[in-house]
DNA sequence: ATCTAAATGCGAATTATTTGCAAATATATT
DNA sequence: AATATATTTGCAAATAATTCGCATTTAGAT
């Protein structure tokens, strides 16, 4: 586990020296939150995960902007008043959010593809759809009741 | 014009009544603003076209959550850091959002009826989806470049 | 080892939203 | 029409979420 992590790291090193992004330490630490948790994180919830040493508040908002920028991250929008993020290069996927527990899991669509294309035929006045952002909310099955 | 503003006021009247809130000018006012335009508009939004005479902000963010909860106005999401409102009601549709002016077009997706099931089937540990946020983001006509 | 642009910490400023409470008011009741 | 009462409102202040300015630090190039 200490060597999946430091594999990680070393990933994440290139990736951002590639992005031309310094690979901070705390910017390693928070692409490992990330790596380790796949699910996504809002700053707070990312901020408690790295713990009081980590960096400050304002760098992690900084840092959530730039990695999302360069495309390591991706926001995800999940209804709360807070924004949230992921790791990006994962498969593309939405979310199923319990509207009671706010649980999250992973939902693939098989039909996707097809949305934006619909979307840009409705809508006349576009000229291009390059993306949607689509998350469910229902309820686990803990929380039927 | 007159009229059709009258007309809506005492259908809303009777809809808050149903839904056991009292319809206050406030009230009415909000609803008229959403009816007129049939976009979503944040708090701070529906405050600048109601004008200093309208409700106080507590009172626009009080009534925009008790008339969501009631079904008058649906929340919308459409990715910025402030919730948007529109008005409920009308065919369920969703938005396409110009990433460079913010325009926002309607958006009806025939395949939608499957979006649900096919979530639910993805998430084997939850019991039930209620719905969906969709949003598409892109460049409209004018701002393609 | 040195240099420099980029990144960070810190505090303060904004912006977004919520809350407590006394005063106002929409409706049901008389 | 006057009254009673539970809801709603305004206001001011609290909290939460996010951003900014600037001096200091640091990663990576030389």
């Amino acid at each position: 586990m200490e060597k999946k992590c430091e594999k990680h790291s070393r990933e994440f090193r290139q990736q951002l020296r590639h992005k031309g992004l310094k690979a901070t330490k705390g910017r390693l630490g928070i692409l490992n939150i990330f790596a380790r948790e796949a699910k996504p994180l809002s700053i707070k919830q990312l901020q408690n995960r790295i713990g009081p040493s980590g960096p400050d508040t304002a760098t992690l908002y900084r840092n959530a902007e730039s990695l999302t920028a360069e495309g390591l991250l991706v926001k995800v929008n999940l209804g709360g008043k807070n924004s949230s993020y992921e790791l990006a290069g994962r498969a593309h996927h939405h979310h199923l959010i319990c509207k009671n527990c706010r649980k999250i899991s992973d939902v693939t669509i098989s039909i996707r593809p097809a949305l934006n294309l619909q979307a840009l035929k409705s809508a006349k006045d576009f000229a291009a759809v390059t993306g949607h952002s689509l998350e469910f909310f229902g309820f686990c099955k803990k929380c039927q009741n």
